[in-house]
DNA sequence: CCGACCGCCTGCCTGC
DNA sequence: TGCAGGCAGGCGGTCG
């Protein structure tokens, strides 16, 4: 379940019950996600006290007192679950399931008595282990672009990145050495906020005369609004995705565009329909009436 | 160098 | 009902 948005609901619900404890054991069930774990994967995390969580685009950090970072990534399918073995199990609760369930690939269990799962049906996502100091420099790491909701994102910045750029505004906007952290949902929704076509060229809403264009403007404000709004809404859930805790977000009940071929667009006076159309292979949701 | 495409893997939904 | 095909929130590798 994996733009920012939902990646950042999942750093928040294992922010409480992980920073500041420590991890006593670790079940590494199925090693062979995107990449491997790594073959000292239980060794370099047992015992060690996690001392923040953080987020980087869609990967998720455990800072160690080794000074490793576990890094994480959700992929496609990707979703982590808190449960609490303190809770007494009542007839008939969720948590008193103990089993590991299909496709549960790895699981924490923290010193403040609760375990956490990683569960991630595709194995499109990962978990790597490495040194602080070279986080940055990592292949996976280096190439990411500016965080969309950091002061340093602006219309100047994102003009910039587009202007030399053939592509469309969708592939732009979903480059991750771009903007780091949009996915096709967030990005078709800011687009639409924005009123940009997604087939615009990305180079028309770059600089004119050193300035960034109203467009550049406009945009990088729906994105952080999006992704701002998404956040407070717990992220969205699609099928069966859920937060850390169980809950549902409910983010994807205020989408204006992603997956509502056929629908009236919902800005006001438009009249036109949401359109559904493939570009680079993946589905976007646009409305050709008010998104120029 | 850039941009378009393929494949990774499983599950779910559709239509025949 | 069964089954094939298409589709899915990501991303790295390859090819032209």
């Amino acid at each position: 379940m994996p733009e920012l948005p939902e990646v950042e609901t999942v750093r928040r619900g294992l922010a409480p019950v992980m920073e500041g404890a420590r991890i006593i054991r670790v079940e590494a069930r199925r090693p062979d996600l995107r990449q491997p774990l790594p073959r000292d994967f239980v060794k370099r995390l047992e015992g060690q006290t996690v001392t923040g969580i953080g987020r980087r685009a869609k990967y998720l950090t455990a800072d160690l007192a080794s000074g490793d970072v576990l890094l994480m990534h959700l992929g496609m399918s990707g979703s982590f679950r808190v449960s609490h073995d303190d809770k007494k199990a009542t007839p008939g609760e969720f948590h008193h399931r103990r089993g590991a369930a299909a496709h549960d690939h790895v699981v924490f269990h923290m010193s403040s008595g609760a375990t956490v799962t990683f569960n991630d049906p595709r194995r499109f996502g990962l978990m790597l282990i490495v040194p602080r100091n070279e986080l940055a420099s990592h292949p996976l790491m280096r190439e990411v672009g500016p965080e969309p909701l950091g002061n340093a994102f602006d219309a100047s910045l994102l003009a910039t990145a587009c202007r030399d750029k053939k592509t469309s505004l969708k592939a732009a906007l979903l480059d991750q050495t771009v903007v780091a952290g949009l996915g096709n949902i967030y990005v078709c929704e800011a687009l639409h906020r924005a009123r940009l076509s997604p087939k615009r060229r990305a180079s028309t809403i770059a600089m004119r005369t050193g300035a960034p264009t109203a467009k550049a403007v406009a945009l990088v404000d729906a994105i952080k609004a999006v992704l701002n709004d998404a956040i407070k809404a717990g992220g969205s859930s699609l099928r069966d995705h859920r937060q850390t805790d169980g809950e549902l977000g409910y983010f994807q009940h205020h989408f204006r565009v992603y997956d509502r071929e056929g629908e009236p667009c919902v800005t006001p006076g438009c009249g036109g329909t949401v359109k559904r159309i493939v570009q680079n292979g993946r589905s976007t949701y646009f409305c050709a009436t008010c998104q120029r």
